[in-house]
DNA sequence: TACCTTTGTGCAATCGTTAGCGCAAAAAAG
DNA sequence: CTTTTTTGCGCTAACGATTGCACAAAGGTA
C-alpha cells in the first residue's frame, strides 16, 4: 500500500516493475490554481446557494429539481448560481431522506471475462442513461466475497441488485436481506430457481442443441461433449441441449463421450489426451465453453488430426478469441451485451412503478442464442 | 434489442422450456418466506437497536464501530440484537455525517476491453480489501460522456477518482470540481501531464524499444510501425520506443514505413494492403495495438507471406486471444492487473494520511513493461 | 470522609436534502 | 370591489449515523 514514501519506491510490491519518478507540474489551466481553502475544501451546498441568493433551500432544491411551482426566473437565477458556485448534489444527503440513492449493484464472478465484461458494458449504458450509477463487485466465484459483496451493497443502499451467482454459492440466505429490503433482485445467467427472483438468462439448453445439430449436419456421428459443474444451470442446461439433439437425431448416448471438467484450456486438452490414449475414436466435439475448446483442438492438432476434416469443434460463449484463431472456432453467442441492458431494463422498469413491482410476479426473460459457425465445424 | 426471439413470460409458464435443476440446499427456506412488512419494507436503524436494548443511538453507533470506551458485555449485547434484527448499515447515513462514503470512482473508457476490465478487476480486489467499494463509469472514448461520469461520481461523493482518459478528451475543465472538493485523483495508463493529478502508467516508451530491438535483433532492417494517435501519450511513447530503437542501432529512419491509424484489426488490415499495394517492402511490423497486429498479420498471410519468416510480427497490450492465434502473436504486456493494483493501493495511502495528502507532491508511478515472445516474430 | 480517576453511557447538534403544510401576494372570478 | 383561486416561496421536521461534551457511578487515593 505504498506505505510511507511519498516518492513512491516500494519495490517489494511491483518489483523491478516500478520505477519512481517525481512528477513536475507543468502546463497551464483551470487545473492549476491554487485551492483557496486552508483547511479541508467544504463542498458547497444548496443552503449556501440560499444564502447568496437570499432564497432557503427548499427552493433550491425544487428549482433544481424541476418543481413546477418555481418560477422561471427564479429557476434560471438558482442554476446560474449554482454553476457559479461550483455546487455539487451531494448524493448521500438525498439518498437518507429519500431512502433511494440511484445506484445499481452488480456482483459477478469475474470482471474480467469477457462475457461478464460485456452484460457489466450493457448494464452501464442503459442504466446511466436512465440516470443510475453502477456499483461493481466481484466475487472470484467465491462464496465467502459473494456474501461481503452484498453487504456492501446493502451498505451503499443501492436501489437494485443484480448478480451471476458465484461457482462456489450453494446456498442463499444471504440474499434474504435483499428481499427484507424490498430492493429489486435480478440474477442473470447463473441463475438458481429456487431463489425467488426476476431472471435473466440464455436459453442454454437450445444452444446446447443448436450447436450439437450443426456438428450432425455436419455428418458427425460420434460426438464428444466437454461439460461442466452439473449442480450449474447454465452447464446441465447445455449438456441437457445435447443430449436433446443426439436423441432428436435418432442418435446413441454414449457415455464414453461426455467429461464434465472445469471447462478451462487446460482441463479441455486433457480431456482429448485421455481419451484418445484410451482409443475412443470421436469425430465431433462441443465444449461448453470456448477455452475448453481451443484446447481441445489444438491437442487434436498436436496428434496430427485436423480440425474439422477429422473432428469438427464448435465450443461455446462466443469469446472475442474465436475469432482470431485458426482455423476459426465456431461457437454459440450469448448476447452479452444484450443480456446487460436486458438487466438493466428491467430494473428501471421495476424501479417505475414501484406499487405494482410488488405485485409483479417474479419475472424470467430467456434470451435465445445464436449460432456462430466458423471453419472449425464447417466441412 | 433482444434479437426478436427473445421471449418474456413467468416463471410458471417456463418451466417445461428449462431443465429444472432441482437442487435443494438448506438455506432455500429464507428466500421463500413472505415478507411481513405490508407497506414499504423499511430498514432497521441503530435507533432501533437502541429501543430494544434499552440505550441510545450513540452507544450502538459505538458498539459497531468499536470503539473502546463501550464495554465488552454490552458490545456484544448490541451486536447480537443487530443480527437479530437483520440491521444494515446506512452509508449514506455515515456519509452524509462523515463526509466520507468508502466509494472508490473509476472512470475508463471501454469496460469491454481486456486491458481495462483487467485494471478494474485490480482496483477492486484492493480497494473491497480495504473496506472500499468500486464505483464504474465507462465513457465509450466520448468527451461528454466522461463529463458525465464525473459529475456522477461527484454526486455519489465518492472518496477517490481514477480516470483513464477518454480518446476524445483534449480539454480537462472537469476535472476542476474533482480537484476543488479536495478529492485524490488518480490518472492511469492514458494520462495527460498538463493535468495536475497522480498518474500510474506503463513505460510505453520502453514497450515501444523492447518491441522493436527484439524484431532487429530477429534479423528485421525494414520495420513497420503501426502507430495510433499521436495525441494521446501511450501511443506518441510508444512510437518513440520505436524510433528509439531504430536508432539506437544504427538504422534509418524510413517515413513511409511509420502509419498512424486507429489501430483496429479493419486498419491493420488496410494499412498492409496499401503497403504491398505500392510495392513498398517491409520485414518486420511492430503495431502499437494487437488488434493491428493480428488484422496485419492475417492480411499478410492472405498474401502467401509467410509470419514470421517473411515478416515478423509483434504487436501491444498482450491482449487474451494473442496466445491463441497461430503463430502465437508476440506482444508487450502491461501488467494490467498489477497497475489496478497499484492504483488501489495509492488510494489507499492517499486517503490513509488524509494531512499530508495535501502537501505530498503529485506521484508518478511508472510500471515496466514485459516483452512476451511467441512465434510470431521468433526465427 | 472527601477528592480524584476511570469507565460507560447519554445528550444534542450536525451533515444536505426533501416534502408536507402554511401563507402571503397576485391573478382571476364573481 | 370583494371573494376565490392560483402562484411562488418559506418553515420545519425528518432521514440515520457520528462525535464533542457532559455526567453519573464505581473504584482508588489521600
Amino acid at each position: 500500500m505504498l506505505r510511507g514514501s511519498a516518492r513512491c519506491r516500494q519495490s517489494h510490491d511491483l518489483a523491478a516493475a516500478l520505477v519512481a519518478q517525481l512528477f513536475t507540474p507543468a502546463g497551464t489551466g483551470l487545473m492549476h490554481q491554487r485551492m483557496e481553502a486552508k483547511k479541508s475544501a467544504k463542498q458547497v451546498s444548496i443552503s449556501d446557494i440560499a444564502e447568496a441568493l437570499g432564497l432557503t433551500a427548499s427552493t433550491i432544491s425544487r428549482a433544481l429539481n424541476g418543481n413546477p411551482r418555481i418560477s422561471e426566473a427564479t429557476r434560471e437565477r438558482v442554476i446560474e448560481q449554482a454553476r457559479l458556485m461550483n455546487y455539487n448534489y451531494n448524493g448521500a444527503a438525498a439518498s437518507l431522506r429519500t431512502g433511494k440513492s440511484q445506484i445499481l449493484g452488480v456482483i459477478i464472478p469475474l470482471i474480467n471475462r469477457a462475457f461478464f465484461a460485456s452484460v457489466i458494458s450493457g448494464i452501464e449504458s442503459v442504466a446511466n442513461a436512465g440516470g443510475y450509477s453502477v456499483m461493481i463487485c466481484q466475487t472470484s466465484e467465491g462464496y465467502e466475497n459473494e456474501k461481503a459483496a452484498v453487504a456492501a451493497l446493502m451498505k451503499a443502499r443501492v436501489d437494485g441488485i443484480a448478480i451471476s451467482v458465484s461457482a462456489e454459492t450453494r446456498r442463499f440466505d444471504h440474499y434474504a436481506s435483499i428481499r427484507q429490503a424490498g430492493i429489486p433482485l435480478i440474477l442473470f445467467d447463473r441463475t438458481f430457481d429456487e431463489v425467488q427472483a426476476n431472471q435473466i438468462v440464455i436459453d442454454d439448453r437450445m444452444g446446447g442443441r443448436l450447436a450439437t445439430e450443426h456438428l450432425i449436419e455436419q455428418g458427425c456421428r460420434r460426438i464428444l461433449h466437454l461439460g461442466g459443474p452439473q449442480h450449474m444451470s447454465i452447464y446441465a442446461n447445455r449438456t441437457q441441449g445435447f443430449v436433446d439433439a443426439l436423441l432428436g437425431q435418432q442418435l446413441k448416448l454414449q457415455p464414453e463421450l461426455q467429461l464434465f471438467t472445469a471447462l478451462n484450456e487446460q482441463s479441455g486438452s486433457e480431456a482429448v489426451e485421455q481419451l484418445l490414449a484410451k482409443g475412443i475414436a470421436f469425430d465431433g466435439l462441443f465444449a461448453a465453453s470456448d477455452y475448453a475448446a481451443i484446447g481441445a483442438m489444438r491437442r487434436l492438432q498436436a496428434h496430427g488430426l485436423r480440425v474439422p476434416e477429422d473432428v469438427a469443434v464448435i465450443g461455446f460463449a462466443n469469446e472475442p478469441f474465436t475469432r482470431f484463431v485458426s482455423p476459426g472456432l465456431s461457437s454459440v453467442d450469448q448476447h452479452s451485451e444484450e443480456m446487460g441492458k436486458a438487466v438493466a431494463k428491467l430494473f428501471l422498469s421495476l424501479l417505475g412503478n414501484e406499487q405494482d413491482a410488488k405485485a409483479m410476479p417474479q419475472t424470467k426473460l430467456v434470451i435465445s442464442p445464436s449460432l456462430i459457425v466458423r471453419e472449425s465445424s464447417l466441412r
